[in-house]
DNA sequence: TTGACAGGCAACCAAAAGGTTGCATATTGT
DNA sequence: ACAATATGCAACCTTTTGGTTGCCTGTCAA
């Protein structure tokens, strides 16, 4: 799961990933228009990065190479990770406010 | 945004939150206490991290900080990111199948 | 078959991240 | 007042990260 982080950590590979949602099935070269800032080899380290965290599959079609959105692994993260910290919001939230009280004395 | 999937791509921060989770409002010697591998300065710039982030909020008591959670960031995350690929989860993954159906012709 | 196209690999580089050590500052209890 | 406690700050170091360039391999189409 700590791949999946770390693959979320970076603003380039967050965008791709919207790209892939809005597009599934695109090309290496596809992709590479969306980031016009960025070198192919970039957006490929990008790719074999989310591709490490299980984001996304690849399947190789020819000379060429098709990314597919695997959005399981941020299901995932929402199940067992963020689902613990949404329990928790209200009473955190009123624990902090009690203590910022509790600081006015 | 990018400053909370930065911070919640370190483990050890993860860490951090989770404990906060299960006792609110602890101190920083607290919490080093919870990472016997690390020293007391590599926590404090962590709780940096999560606190630039508005992962934790921080009230001095004295010559003691208490460190409470703040889930408002992670919630935002669930909503308007992770709740985005929720939504495209069967279509991307029947996609997929699909490409590696005619991938096998 | 040969040129153009899609992608992979490896070396290299600069910047950022994670961590450490040492010292400074502020608060508290005796 | 003073020693102990709680934290902050700054310099420094190492590893990781994000990126580049150059070249190689495989595939398609004329």
């Amino acid at each position: 799961m700590d791949a999946v982080f770390k693959a979320l950590a970076d603003e380039s590979r967050r965008l791709l990933l919207d790209r892939l949602r809005a597009a599934n099935g695109q090309t290496l070269n596809q992709l590479c228009a969306g980031l016009p800032a960025m070198s192919r080899q970039a957006v490929s380290k990008h790719l074999a990065i989310l591709e490490e965290a299980n984001l996304i599959a690849a399947i190789k079609r020819g000379r060429e190479k098709l990314h597919y959105l695997n959005p399981v692994p941020i299901h995932e993260i929402a199940e067992r990770w963020i689902g613990k910290f949404e329990r928790t919001r209200l009473d955190a939230l009123s624990d902090l406010k009690k203590a910022l009280e509790s600081g006015d004395e």
